[in-house]
DNA sequence: AATGAATGAGGATTCATTCAT
DNA sequence: AATGAATGAATCCTCATTCAT
């Protein structure tokens, strides 16, 4: 509960100013504890930052859930194929939305870090790329995806789905959250899908 | 003279570990001057980033050439404005996948700042954006480009080059430069040209 | 406990060497603490001066003692007046001369500061000032004081201790601590008492 | 020529921001001229700072007036010598009311300094407070001034006029110079005049 | 488990002074 | 005489981490 509590918080200041300009004492400050019990539950600031970006994207997993994933990844009917990557799309574009901090902490920091910590990141990156992949890849098998380099592709719904989504935290466009994912989907779809 | 010796050595280091484990100390060893004159040229630590980027974003436009962007800003023949979009694709990519040290520069800290130095690099993406938002209101008019948020649309090109670019800078996909443009202009193409 | 070994460590060092001359390391090393401590208990160096010239005030207040003090302000008779102007007079002489330390955080980095820290010294010289100028005034009422701007006369009765005193530390002029407090006094009044 | 340029910019700035505060670039700058210059004139800062001392010595002993001064230390009439010493303290008065900056450079910092920098401005100050006791030793001879210990007597007149001096550029009193003036030349006459 | 005091390495920045031209 | 680039020591302050209680 403690644990939660510390991590709730720094959640919150690491998603509002960054992980090198968030300090273990905003954390604690942030979550009414004293400064020292942060190492007891977390051994370092790194570790305390891998598990909140561990967090979510367990709770990433969880939204999009786990029937669409294997839909995705063991598709029976063809169509049910890309009817299950609209619906991973849309679900992580919804997950983002209504969670900026979750975004912000899986984002914002991404490639600024170096070494081992940086790898952390990267691993959890390159999970869901894989993921993508291999969707991706059973969709061209069953023919309602175009051939061509299927990681570049999944790097390329990544890189969208990321990108545009913490770019909208940061400007107005204007737009609701149906509007651009409407467009996002269409875009990645009307560019991989076999015509 | 020994301010570009100091910017060509600040784009090596900071490209090698991102800005915020990169010092000044590091920077002027790697440059081969003493401490005290990067003070001389540059305000402090941001202020030498900021030129940095000012520069890249210089170059690229440059690469880019004026030629190509205004092809693609006032088209007369429709096909040219769709090749013109192609051109310039393909020498963004050209651009960093020759010079992957620019891209570190551009992208790699990209959203991780806070401030009005986060502002400043906010400021060079928007006027990308801002460029590859017109090239597609004009194909939009010409009808080569489907109806859609072309604000969006601009926003999705640039995180498509940027963070492909990027990643390819960590891990080896195996592709070539050309497949992967090849497959981006694809992508991007079919995702927003009209049929 | 540790603050109060930090501020007498300070007291002796910023006595010593002046404000601009003394470091926190010359601070936390004089303390036999270590050198990050100091921030623990003092938001920077002017704050720990500021701490320091606060305690000399209340130190100074507390010596020349609330019974003298009230007895200038509020006077019954009025003879006793003059006489309380005179005790204070001496308590503060007497004040500094034991404790030369004391003399030099407070005048002599007296006006050699900028902005904001300047004005807490200042604050408190005024609030001296006040109260000097208060006992005049009470005294010019009932006539035992000359007329003439209070203020002024504050001014100079609290330029002729703090100076004295000051340059009483520097330099051995042969008298002893009575002698120039007798001589003080004697200026002092004269220069003030009606008659 | 150019020295005195650069001197008349050291005092603005000096007076201005107190020694500590000022950089060489700030003398340079507000001069005109390059910064390596100054030192091709001035030894070091400290230098700098002593010759500007040394001319505000001169211009008051000047403004004072070898007449008036030659009056006060060998007085013939035993009237005239205390019409002297008025005239030389209304000079005094008068010299730095009107030059706010002189006032500053020579009182300023006065204490703050260290080691052999403090000794020459302590110098100038002994040098005064000499002349100011041999004035008083020779009205006591006459019998115009009573006896007491001169030279903490000098001591009282110099920080009488410099302390009331100084805190008037920084604190409106409502008072005008002559006001003030009048006021101490009364009260320190009253101190010490044999009655 | 919990507190918060203590440590000290690290890093940005300033600026007096020197020096090549 | 003059310029302004170059040097590097000095110092403030931060903050991750440890530790006594």
């Amino acid at each position: 509960m403690r644990r939660e509590q510390i991590l709730a918080a720094a959640k919150r200041v690491f998603a509002a100013n960054g992980f090198h300009a968030t300090t273990i004492a905003d954390v604690a400050r942030q979550a009414g504890v004293s400064y020292g019990i942060v190492y007891w539950y977390f051994d370092n600031k790194e570790a305390l930052f891998r598990s909140l970006m561990d967090g979510e994207e367990q709770a990433l997993r969880t939204h999009i859930g786990q029937s669409v994933l294997e839909r995705a990844l063991h598709p029976g009917d063809p169509d049910l194929t890309v009817t299950a990557i609209k619906q991973a799309l849309r679900a992580t574009l919804g997950f983002f939305e209504s969670r900026p901090d979750s975004a912000r902490i899986l984002f914002r920091d991404s490639l600024s870090f170096s070494d081992n910590f940086a790898r952390h990141l990267f691993d959890i990156y390159e999970r869901f790329i894989g993921d993508i992949e291999a969707a991706l890849v059973a969709a061209q098998e069953g023919g309602q995806v175009i051939q061509g380099p299927a990681r570049i592709m999944a790097y390329s719904v990544a890189a969208l789905v990321g990108q545009v989504t913490l770019r909208r935290l940061v400007t107005d466009d204007g737009l609701t959250t149906d509007q651009v994912a409407d467009f996002l989907v269409e875009f990645i779809l009307n560019g991989i899908l076999a015509r």
